[in-house]
DNA sequence: GATTGACTCGTACATGGTACGAGTCAAAGT
DNA sequence: ACTTTGACTCGTACCATGTACGAGTCAATC
């Protein structure tokens, strides 16, 4: 079910000019090998790291492959549709670098890629929240679950266990990109941090705001919650 | 610095119509009291939980306010600014209800205080992990900050206590919202869960995600979490 | 040669944020 | 008494964006 047209022809090559500034001037595909949802979800996650949340539109994804708005929609449902696919794209897991560790071991290894992963693509944390869970992310509970149990952590509690180590990974993970989104200027931030702490005395004691070694951090709390699941 | 006008006058108690079936037909001031940054944060408080983050626009709030929409703009600098007034509003915290108890208890009441508050309006989880931190939530650290270290958790580790406890109430909260928020229809919902766990065998025996007792889960995680922090 | 169905795309529209500058009004200054 | 000022209101206009609609292409099949 379909016939006709209207229009002008396309506007293959016509790259706004404004947007001349991009990255990877590579793997612009020679013969524009006509669109699919591979391809738009790959642009889209080369956009959305170059330009963030706000930077994806549907007319700069489109230009982006060389085709025309409307043709976007013929693969994907409609913008929603893209965060979709590109969020989970990008949270794939490839399991633990070696054979077996220990089961601790094989934790902390999924939950830092995890970590990184999202933090290598800071947009990440700002659509986790409203999107419902992909492929991807039911692997990785699927995996965390397996290994959880057969450390021994009792039937009773691995459900817990699962989501406790979920809420710590996702609170970490979007607290630490929002430092970094929410003010590009680091000085300016900064600054504003110390005026802020200011008020707080006991924060600012501590210097909670101020503190920069957030991986060391992440490891070290990780560690308590380990304690506090492990079958003791 | 300001001076003329131009079109023609106000259209003040106009009400669309289409949005007449507004909650709280009570508070609508009689007077018009003229427009103030804490009507407008009161009265995008009202629009997002009635209709969601995608529900508050500038020309809605104007008109809940009677006012025009450009009105707004003399007293917030733009919807961010709306945004993050909203947001902190919501989190204020009036400490524990009684007397001095023991630090865990001081500890866990303000925590499951944060969560039914953001709880109480959903879409504060969407808009926490983009903006920075308001007065709000700095007394609440600070608070926390002050407990942990009288509750005699070494200095070194009270900072990485308080992010661990942030880290794990935010997921909690961000990843029970997303849930209700993901799907208005929740046999449908259930419906999707059932047929996706089927393709994850472990998760599946522990029905981990058809489990509804959120708010056991989150206490008893966070009484792992405690454990692990606990001076021994 | 006609049909079909997968795919592309221009046009058009509705919605939304907000720049701009004109307007009101009460109080202070003269 | 008039003017000035500055706090506040608001209509208009513009621009960006998502996407409905329906027309068009083209290769494979009949």
């Amino acid at each position: 079910m379909a016939a006709k047209r209207s229009g002008a022809r396309g506007k293959r090559p016509q790259r706004t000019s404004e947007t001349s500034e991009w990255l990877q001037p590579l793997h612009e595909p020679r013969s524009e090998p006509s669109l699919s949802r591979e391809r738009i979800v790959a642009a889209a996650v080369e956009l959305l790291d170059a330009q963030g949340v706000d930077g994806l539109t549907m007319r700069r994804l489109a230009d982006r492959l060389g085709s025309g708005v409307m043709s976007l929609y013929w693969h994907v449902d409609n913008k929603e549709d893209v965060f979709d696919l590109a969020l989970d794209s990008v949270l794939e897991y490839r399991g633990p670098p070696q054979i077996a560790q220990d089961w601790r071991g094989e934790v902390v290894h999924m939950l830092e890629d995890w970590r990184a992963s999202m933090l290598r693509h800071p947009w990440s944390t700002l659509l986790l929240p409203r999107r419902a869970l992909g492929p991807n992310i039911l692997s990785r509970l699927e995996l965390l679950s397996k290994t959880l149990s057969r450390a021994g952590v009792a039937d009773a509690d691995v459900n817990v266990a699962i989501w406790s180590l979920w809420n710590y990974v996702m609170g970490a993970t979007i607290t630490r990109a929002s430092f970094d989104l929410s003010d590009d200027d680091r000085a300016a931030a900064q600054q504003r941090l110390t005026r802020l702490s200011e008020r707080y005395p006991t924060i600012e004691r501590s210097r909670l705001l101020l503190d920069n070694d957030w991986d060391g951090a992440f490891r070290k709390g990780l560690g308590f919650l380990l304690d506090g699941l492990s079958p003791r």
